[in-house]
RNA sequence: GGGCAAGUGGCGGAAUUGGUAUACGCGCUGGUCUUAGAAACCAGUGCCGCAAGGCUUAAGAGUUCGAGUCUCUUCUUGCCCA
């Protein structure tokens, strides 16, 4: 047997693989995009999968004719390299610097086709100072603004965490009980586009939906109305929100964040300043808030009822609602809401069912929020919810004494972060404490190489003197803004400075962002579906907001979200996590550990994580099987949007098959020219094309593990036709077309193979004639829905031949034999079903 | 608690979208070669049955000439949101 070093050619080829292009002046643009890595240390097999995915994407299109855009940088700026920093002592950018080089390195390992040239790192200054510029134009435009808000605070590594930071209660990272902290920080105004980044999304036909209802969901867009409840025996009233105005019958109580502004006139109460301190220990997402136990501050307040005569409600404060939703005050109607019921059993407040589905009519142990008609609610009696929404709504806006509103669930984007290794924010204060955007003449505004990691607080805060500025204009000293820029800002626009990555005058070169933009197809993970996308779907539409010549609005047309990879994980006898290698198997129900044979027990398999230990390097992959191997069994094994599972035996297989195909080059090349029979060649012909057609129409849907089963159908089928009398040249050419097929997956091996038989046109998919594709098909015979037998046919039969056929030579015949057909059913080039009676 | 997926041999999974269930790979069994093993190659492999045949897509019902695919109920798992 023929064998190949796939190590040899495979760096053979990739020498060639980093001057080659994609790109093609005739073809349509085909901008490919995988979701850039954060340089963490090494690639991961998420990493080997995601950029394998889009590889393959990106040269089937660029064979098919597309010019191709096929990029890739680095997501720098993060936490992990001031973490790093802190133990390793080697400077953030140092750090960094090195994993990328190491994982460019081994990107380039997998043989993908990227265009080198564009490579871009968001730590870069030549790449922040453009993020700044973008950052003072949309200052300029209304889309930053300064707040003071409540913040999740973390005590212990003193910074604000996002929501997604913190977990039950406790920081992602330090596990401590998060504090709510009112802070002023910076944020882009990403709600002034709420309903455009919700409409939009129906214009996005080439994503998943779960996506789309994931940012749906996400945006949360719902309507309600504010209502002003007038102060008993005084001239103020308390206004207040709710998207359920219907059940206005069945308030019983306001409840006002503890930061309302009527709250001033409590301040010199200890109890409500110890209330209010008790507040402050929970956390600030909907979660947190549902969860913690609901606390109330009762006032001396009332409120008249607007619609019940003489009736008057109490005013509490209460730990549950926010200031930042609504008005930050609401009525509680106990029957119909969770919280609410909770509130009202605690305080003793009456609950007054409004809704009922008529089925029974007790006492409420929980508080109802299905559908029902309305009741106890006067002219609202009868109502199902919806039309006692509108007309109480009707109601309210009549009496004069409110307004219908919409409300978002999504909230303005935070974006300050007290960290070193982050985009600084072009902003300074001014004596008088006003702010100023940096003049862009001076940007960027770099961060300085000299910092103080190992103590907590802000770095560029306590830096002695980085902060110290002057104001240009007035010539009086300023400080600058010392918070830097939450890193998704960072990914939130670097595919557009792929289009023109060395651009220095702006952030990008309009006529190509007119050539290449939007996104033709981008591929990450499921896990950036709602923020990353979100957040990069603001950013084009704040950009032509700024930018008049620009006009993306939606900067992705096709996104794929690819699923994880998968590996079984295993303890030892003392629970300790042990890496795959450091295990044996002994059979199926039966593994020990190495060194020492001691019993292990396997955990089902789970996406690769470091702290499980059950991951597998690549590089070790790339080193024993060659990149080729490990490219087809990571793209073989499961449809591309859904998890697989690692196996070493998998990439083993991969390997062993990839050898056999070169072994059949090989033997093609030593075949006997002289036989050849043309019968033979017809038909050989015919399946080699029908195959072709089908793998070709399997990748373009992204099947492809259906495109590996049927490459291995296809060679398997060639490998049986080695001794027989088919032409050394027909021979040949299919098999240079079929290696043509195998670039995308397997580049390495093909373009080795096409060099082998002297191919010299490797950047043109075949044309497969489809004129020339298999006419046999098998064809089902069913007797009373059950299939009795199948038959060969040639395509396009008629029912009359097939009825002959049947009655003659098929098995079935002897179930219609003595029986009376009462009816027949036909599917041309499926199935023929006979309905039979004794 | 709500929403969305999914459940097919010993395992990963396929099925032209309502028309051959189990493609392809792994594993397993037998064989060839070999002093032996590995590798390679050949053959077999859903279950029951000697066979004819019957059964089988988480469980149950329904629609249909025909259901893995559509509808309903139940169970299980995963993800997202709370």
């Amino acid at each position: 047997m023929e064998r190949i070093n796939f190590q040899v050619i495979e760096r053979k080829w990739q020498k060639k693989f980093s001057s080659e292009k994609l790109y093609n002046t005739e073809g349509q643009k085909f901008y490919c995009l995988e979701m850039f890595p954060y340089p963490s240390g090494k690639i991961h097999m998420g990493h080997v999968r995601n950029y394998t995915i889009g590889d393959v994407i990106a040269r089937y299109k660029f064979l098919k004719g597309n010019s191709v855009l096929h990029p890739m940088g680095w997501d720098a700026f993060g936490l992990p390299a001031e973490n790093a920093s802190k133990l390793n002592k080697l400077h953030p950018k140092d750090w960094t610097n090195q994993n990328i080089k190491t994982m460019r390195n081994q990107l380039k390992m997998l043989g993908l086709s990227i265009d080198w040239d564009l490579e871009i790192s968001t730590c870069d200054e030549n790449y922040y100072k453009h993020q700044q510029e973008l950052f003072i134009d949309f200052y300029n435009k209304g889309l930053v603004k300064r707040k003071e808000t409540y913040v999740n605070w973390d005590p212990v590594e003193k910074s604000v965490l996002a929501n997604e930071q913190v977990i039950n209660g406790r920081g992602w990272r330090s596990n401590a009980l998060v504090e709510r902290k009112k802070l002023s920080q910076w944020f882009f105004n990403i709600t002034k586009f709420s309903n455009e980044l919700l409409d939009d999304l129906e214009k996005l036909s080439g994503w998943p939906d779960k996506v789309k209802l994931m940012q749906k969901n996400w945006i949360g867009k719902s309507y309600g109305c504010e209502i002003n409840f007038k102060i008993s025996n005084k001239q103020e009233s308390i206004k207040v929100f709710t998207t359920r105005p219907d059940t206005i019958f069945g308030a019983s109580f306001i409840a006002l964040s503890p930061d309302h502004p009527l709250s001033k006139n409590f301040n010199s109460s200890n109890d409500f300043k110890n209330f209010k301190n008790e507040c402050n220990k929970t956390g600030t997402t909907e979660e947190a808030l549902a969860n913690a136990e609901k606390i109330g501050f009762q006032t001396n307040l009332f409120v008249n009822h607007p619609f019940i005569t003489n009736k008057k409600i109490p005013v509490y404060f209460a730990n549950f609602v926010l200031m930042d939703y609504g008005t930050g005050a609401i009525f509680g109607c106990p029957a119909h809401d969770e919280r609410d019921f909770d509130f009202a059993k605690k305080y003793n407040l009456e609950i007054i069912q409004v809704v009922s589905n008529n089925k029974d009519n007790q006492t409420l142990i929980e508080a109802y929020i299905g559908e029902g008609n309305l009741i106890n609610s006067e002219f609202l009696n009868g109502l199902s919810v919806s039309e006692a929404k509108e007309k109480i709504i009707k109601e309210v806006e009549l009496k004069n004494i409110g307004v219908k509103k919409t409300l978002f669930r999504l909230k303005d984007w935070g974006i300050s972060r007290q960290r070193y290794w982050g985009c600084p924010i072009p902003m300074i204060y001014l004596e008088d404490g006003s702010v100023q955007p940096v003049d862009k003449k001076d940007l960027p505004i770099k961060l300085p190489e000299d910092i103080d990691l190992n103590s907590n607080g802000n770095p560029l805060e306590k830096h002695p003197t980085w902060k110290n500025t002057i104001h240009k204009p007035s010539g009086k000293p300023a400080t600058r803004e010392t918070d830097t820029l939450d890193t998704f800002v960072d990914s939130s626009w670097y595919y557009l400075r792929f289009c023109s990555p060395k651009y220095e005058k702006s952030p990008f070169d309009i006529n190509k962002i007119n050539q290449w933009m939007p996104v033709d197809q981008y591929i990450g993970g499921i896990e950036h579906a709602i923020l990353h996308l979100l957040y990069s779907r603001f950013f084009t539409k704040g950009i032509s907001v700024c930018n008049k010549n620009f006009k993306i609005s939606e900067p992705f047309t096709n996104l794929f979200t690819q699923g994880m990879v998968c590996h079984e994980s295993y303890k030892d006898k003392d629970g300790n996590w042990l890496y795959p290698d450091e295990v044996k198997k002994i059979d199926d129900n039966n593994y020990e550990k190495k060194i020492d044979g001691t019993k292990v027990t396997v955990g089902p398999p789970e996406s690769m994580s470091k702290s499980k230990k059950n991951t597998i390097d690549p590089e070790i992959m790339i080193a024993q099987y060659g990149a080729d191997s490990v490219r087809w069994f990571i793209m073989s094994d499961s449809p591309p949007e859904k998890d697989i599972q690692w196996s070493n035996v998998g990439v083993a297989a991969a390997n062993k098959f990839l050898q056999r195909v070169w072994n059949l080059i090989y033997s093609v090349s030593k075949k006997n020219k002289e036989t050849s029979d043309k019968v033979q060649e017809k038909e050989f012909v015919k399946k080699i094309n029908t195959f072709m057609y089908k793998i070709d129409v399997s990748i373009s849907q992204f099947k492809f593990n259906v495109s590996i089963a049927l490459f291995y159908e296809l060679f398997n089928y060639l490998i049986k036709n080695i001794t027989s009398n088919v032409s050394q040249d027909v021979m040949k050419k299919s098999l240079v077309d079929v290696m043509k097929l195998m670039i995308p997956f397997t580049p390495h091996l093909a373009r080795e193979s096409l060099e082998f038989f002297n191919c010299k046109t490797t950047n043109k998919w075949p044309d497969i004639d489809t004129r020339k594709l298999s006419t046999e098909i098998n064809f089902a015979i069913q007797i009373n829905g059950k299939t009795r037998d199948i038959i060969t046919l040639t395509k396009d039969a008629e029912e009359k031949e097939i009825n002959s056929m049947v009655l003659d030579k098929s098995k079935a015949s002897k179930y219609i034999k003595d029986k009376k057909i009462l009816k027949t059913i036909f599917v041309k080039n499926k199935i023929i079903n006979y309905i039979v009676k004794d």
